[in-house]
DNA sequence: GGAATACTAGACTAACCAGTCAGTTAGTTT
DNA sequence: AAACTAACTGACTGGTTAGTCTAGTATTCC
């Protein structure tokens, strides 16, 4: 599905790497079950990437592309109102991580809080690559809320702050669904950001 | 300062774990480790706990009484109204982690939210276990809400559902301020909690 | 065709890991 | 004092790890 032979060895260990890491988490897999997946053997790994913790921030970017594609920029995008936006989203972010579990055959959460959380405190070329990555998809939460402000749908106020509430409710959700082992919390995610936004204040 | 000599080994390894899981990481820290903070000889390890993930149960446990101790006991047990027990919760709760991340030397996040992310999708057993940790933090959210909506001073809801909503949020800030390296968005948390808790909509 | 570059590959190192085990010590019971 | 037992220990095992090294092959450019 997504290890495809015919793209180049650095992408089909990133692409693996990636799901792997997802799946399990950074200490359980080892270099040589990425290059496993990827079919490279294990001699050739360092010809690509200087250490095991360079293909790590290469994957943590990769699981971030791929979310972003998937679900952020499809929901956040078209020229809906902030409303329906935000039911899409959640709609396409429950869609995904099925998905993604059903593929793992196991509940999984975030990805990059995955290993934000193992290595935060270990390596801070790590950490600072995944609080890139969730800037990233911050930026995606402040353009909508923003925009949701700007059109007098939302409740004025620092469109920063509100992101950063997105950021820290979303992966959270996403741990507990993890803890849980079944998705049944994110179900309820509509409802939390939509207060937390201020969304539909007018009646 | 909380590896005492004078408590017994199966204690002092308990406690050295919780400390080590929590700055660094379960895959990261060997039983040597935790051996040697605990001034027990590695042979003796095996005579208090069957398995490495059976001293990470252990663990889990030790790292929730303690923040339950220092942070949603005094905070939600007294009688004072809603609204001054979640500023006090969020105060103590910034206190608590300030304290660890200064002892530790860097910004760690929640110890539950940590294993629980890493090794969630490995062991069911610690899944399991990290899911009736937050099960416990939950259900003082949860008589916290509960009270409040019965004073009149929050929306009258679905209380459990408000209080999954804190467990998903306060653990997601948490990782924020790991990933950030410093604690300024804890102190932000007061407000979403406010909102999502519906406090406060008599004006 | 020859040289340079890009890539592949397996063997190897040195360290570390969780877990086992045979055995010792210290203290109590009979 | 002999037998028993709980507490404790260092050495060992089998396996895995990230990373290095060197030799090889394919491709490309001159």
């Amino acid at each position: 599905m997504n290890e495809q032979i015919t793209t180049d060895p650095s992408n089909r260990l990133i692409d693996a790497a990636a799901d792997l890491f997802h799946a399990r988490s950074y200490g359980t897999v080892g270099i040589q079950d990425v290059c496993d997946a990827a079919n490279v053997r294990r001699g050739s790994f360092y010809y690509y990437f200087r250490s095991k913790d360079e293909l790590g921030m290469a994957a943590l970017e990769r699981s971030t592309d791929r979310v972003i594609e998937a679900v952020h920029h499809p929901a956040f995008s078209g020229s809906d109102s902030p409303k329906p936006q935000l039911s899409q989203f959640v709609d396409l972010l429950q869609r995904y991580y099925a998905d993604r579990s059903d593929h793992f055959g196991v509940q999984v959460g975030c990805p990059i809080a995955n290993i934000a959380e193992e290595l935060s405190t270990i390596s801070t070329d790590l950490r600072d690559k995944a609080g890139e990555q969730f800037g990233r998809i911050r930026s995606y939460y402040e353009a909508f809320v923003r925009n949701a402000m700007e059109r007098g749908e939302a409740r004025p106020g620092d469109a920063a702050a509100v992101a950063r509430r997105f950021l820290a409710l979303v992966p959270g959700t996403l741990l507990q669904a993890k803890v849980a082992g079944n998705a049944t919390v994110l179900a309820e995610l509509t409802d939390p950001l939509t207060v937390i936004a201020g969304l539909g204040i007018d009646p």
